[in-house]
DNA sequence: TGAAGTAATATTGTATACAATATACAAATA
DNA sequence: TATTTGTATATTGTATACAATATTACTTCA
């Protein structure tokens, strides 16, 4: 069988699939609203059909793609709207996951957290737009695993994937990436102070902000 | 094809199989730890085992479903730790569709909740278990539809998919069927007053003691 | 030239077929 | 009798085949 090819080998091919599939999305491979033929996955991954099929089943499921009846499967684009829908309901979990991260978190994971928040500080002095927002996004994440809360982190992830490249290709203001820092600089402090609601409102805050930084950035890039 | 069998017939197949399995567990069909054989599905359903299977990953998705490597589905039974991961997030949810709901709510909608509120009261003088908990899950329904946010509807109905029969054939005791009954006067009130905040507050409430109720109810069945 | 209709092709949705793994049963041994 | 091991059966995971719909290209006619 699957001789230790790989070290964990708790995938099936099917959720390789999947997984490999929502990176081409993600990547911008196929642009929102471009269809998925199946024969060019099928070629380009090297399978049959029936294991692509059910990946995108469930990147249907996950709200990355739409079927339509006869027609296949497209990327869905995110709009102004969908982007209003959506916001709401990431700063619901994710300060919810503050809330439980401030209480539940190791000295050990807030000196993580503090390497990482440094880090993003100089990306951003040094004006270096994909650095940061890859310490950004390794932050929120190790916040919401220190809520010990797998179900909240699923639900939280799905909503962000639906995002994708908007939260990071969009390019803030100046004022708005100060801003965005003194907001890390609160939670940093908050975290340390185990202070769950303090930390709760101010993810509420972030993200309502960073909504509106990518609304912008979606009206500006398709007006 | 299907030609206007159903008045919307925007379902193909695998959606209308999705649906149809995931009754089949919710109603008690496949109990929490059971396998799910494809060959005893597809001949109940009359369908091949491609839909089938489609429709068992999204399942998985969902989390109602777990996949074994070359062992097939199994149901996913809940345990109390599930419960407790399960009902922050539904909290978090429930509370933000309140805060939603209480502004956009229409006159038209909270008299229809307030119908469904005395049905579910009467229910409740007579001691009407079944009917109590349909009444009382219409009233959730109609506030996470005005809340006029089909994302937050999708994940908060994905996260109460998992909790099931649990849910509602949880035996109140006569004091938490009281409080909740109580609770539920407030929230109509809130709803009445398009007051979002203190609405988010008692849901959050709400599902803080149905999580209490729920978990007594998993020990008392599975001790 | 352009529009409309029709045939050819391609793509999708479902069913079946095949290979690999797991389960069940029976026989043999201690 | 209990345990183990070999074989037969059943089930899963993937690939292919077939039928139905959509898309494209071409022909025909105004």
């Amino acid at each position: 069988m699957s001789t230790a090819a790989d070290p964990i080998a708790r995938h099936s091919l099917h959720e390789v699939v999947t997984d490999r599939v929502r990176d081409l999305i993600t990547e911008g491979a196929f642009p929102p609203g471009s269809r998925l033929p199946e024969r060019i996955l099928c070629e380009q991954l090297a399978i049959s059909r029936t294991p692509l099929r059910e990946a995108m089943k469930v990147l249907a499921t996950e709200g990355l793609l739409e079927f339509a009846p006869n027609k296949g499967a497209r990327v869905v684009g995110l709009t102004v709207d969908d982007v209003d829908e959506l916001f709401p309901v990431m700063g619901a979990l994710e300060s919810l996951a503050g809330e439980l991260a401030a209480s539940r978190i190791t000295d050990e994971e807030i000196a993580e957290i503090r390497v990482l928040h440094y880090q993003m500080a100089l990306h951003h002095t040094r004006g270096e737009h994909a650095p940061y927002f890859k310490s950004n996004q390794d932050i929120h994440e190790k916040i919401l695993s220190a809520a010990r809360n797998p179900t909240l982190s699923t639900a939280y992830r799905n909503l962000a994937g639906r995002i994708r490249g908007a939260r990071y290709a969009a390019n803030m203001s100046r004022d708005r990436w100060v801003q965005a820092m003194a907001e890390h600089e609160e939670m940093l402090s908050a975290l340390e102070d185990h202070d769950g609601p303090r930390l709760a409102e101010i993810l509420k805050r972030h993200l309502h902000n960073k909504c509106q930084t990518v609304k912008e950035a979606l009206a500006g890039a398709a007006p």
